[in-house]
RNA sequence: GGGCGGGUACCGAAGUGGACAAACGGGCCUGACUGUAGAUCAGGUGGCUUGCCUUCGGAGGUUCGAAUCCUUCCCCGCCCA
């Protein structure tokens, strides 16, 4: 399929890859790189402070991933150097600084996680450190007087933080530097990113063009709201869904959305065509779908997506059976508790609250008082009243807080 | 270098000697309801051996008693240089 692909055109090309990109600085540009009939080099930056992939970060990495399957070559640019200056972007705050074991092993993690997207023969991985690390102080000021102050702050956040009287630390607005020093060492012919990275790959372009490179394209692809609808989906705002999830989280979190978002999960985090999607939003504007129709079916896509179908019909079934039947799902947690031995016709008495701090659902034994005393307790389906209750603990016993978190008891290992 | 204003729980923000484990809002948790973990309403939201213990940037001090007063240190913002 890559090699037919590759065979495109470069008006088919562009036709396939505009679709999904909300701005691309220039399509001229673009048609006339790949007009040049060569491979070319397409970057794309990961931040390793965050490094679980979400459905909304997977957007970029799939037109990463369209790009490899016309033939051009993939560059990951792992931020390990970027990430100890600590990104500004979007936190109004500032980050702190990761040390460099914590930017390795979250590198690590990524590596296990792109792979899911990308064609990992044909992807390149660099860490700027490379090429950032052994700069100079004197080729810092050099790099640095290629722009000017008035252009770093036309930034947006940096705007706000200046505003706002919020702390702005000099080496953060070197940070939209080092990330266009990237595509003057690699050379990029592409950079994609989010639209919050406009400006700092619209940086890229003016650095190489003082480098006397070619500009780089820009592509920028959108961000999806997180699961809350309202803000962009981060890891750090926890509203993610991780494209690690388990199938049943992953459903239930997609269950989660606010209805009125569920049109750009459809069209930015599915593979739904086109027409079938314009049907949806239809049904959905005159209400003769329903919206929780609407909804399983992009829970069973996006699960589908990540992991199977069977999965995803799995766990559409536990679903359905834990919040419409409200019964207990087939698969959770089992902990081994110490002191319960196997098969035992003997039980071990436990205060209640002991024992939801030992199986993990409470963090503290006030937090478990709490969560008794508000109904939200029960052992193998009965609720729990009293506060001071004591359990008596078998093999296989189901202990439930609220309405979605189980654990299931199981006598100690020997 | 000088002047001023700040640092309070997950976040924002009140409190300026006792009734402060600390108002209020957001977030989060639980319950009711439902079409879902969405919306709405109600309650909860430091810890533990329930009467105690630890918390208001750090360390000392004054006091019967300190988030509140004093000393000192660290950090942030604004203005002046």
């Amino acid at each position: 399929m890559a090699d037919a692909l590759k065979q495109l055109s470069p008006e088919d090309q562009l036709e396939i890859l505009r679709r999904g990109a909300v701005e691309i600085i220039s399509e001229e540009d673009l048609l006339a790189k790949l007009r040049e009939r060569r491979s070319l080099r397409v970057k794309l930056g990961l931040d390793p402070s965050a490094p679980d992939l979400h459905i909304g970060s997977a957007i970029v990495l799939r037109k990463l991933r369209q790009f490899q399957d016309l033939g051009h070559e993939a560059i990951i640019v792992i931020g390990d150097f970027t990430a100890l200056i600590g990104d500004p972007t979007g936190r109004n705050q500032t980050r702190r600084m990761l040390t460099p074991e914590q930017v390795e092993a979250n590198a690590a993690t990524y590596r296990d996680q792109y792979g899911r997207i990308l064609d990992p023969a044909r992807t390149r991985v660099s860490f700027n450190s490379q090429w950032l690390s052994p700069l100079h102080f004197a080729d810092v000021i050099s790099v640095a007087s290629k722009t000017t102050v008035a252009r770093i702050l036309e930034r947006d956040d940096f705007q706000t933080r200046l505003r706002g009287g919020v702390a702005l630390h000099l080496h953060e607005i070197l940070y939209p530097l080092c990330q266009a020093y990237d595509s003057v060492a690699l050379q990029a012919d592409v950079e994609l990113g989010g639209t919050d990275q406009k400006f700092n790959n619209l940086m890229g372009r003016d650095l190489q063009r003082e480098f006397g490179q070619a500009p780089q394209v820009v592509l920028l692809t959108p961000l999806l709201p997180g699961v809350d609808g309202v803000e962009k989906m981060s890891k750090s705002l926890g509203n993610a869904i991780g494209i690690t999830d388990p199938p049943g989280e992953m459903y239930g979190k997609v269950m989660s959305i606010p209805d009125g978002a569920m049109p750009e999960y459809f069209e930015f985090a599915t593979d739904v065509p086109a027409d079938e999607l314009a049907r949806i939003t239809r049904g959905l504007a005159d209400s003769s779908l329903h919206p929780r129709d609407a909804k399983r079916r992009l829970a069973r896509e996006i699960v589908r997506m990540w992991h199977s179908a069977d999965a995803a019909t799995a766990a559409e079934e536990a679903f359905d059976r834990v919040f419409r039947a409200k019964d207990t799902p087939e698969e959770m947690p089992e902990v081994r508790l110490a002191g319960l031995r196997a098969g035992a016709r003997d039980v071990l008495r436990r205060k209640a609250v002991r024992l939801l701090v030992d199986l993990d659902l409470a963090k503290s034994q006030s937090e478990a008082k709490r969560l008794i005393s508000q109904g939200g307790v029960a052992v193998d389906g009965q609720r729990v009243t009293a506060v001071d209750a004591e359990i008596e603990v078998r093999d296989g016993m189901v202990v439930r807080v609220g309405r979605r978190r189980f654990a299931r008891v199981r006598p100690e290992a020997l």
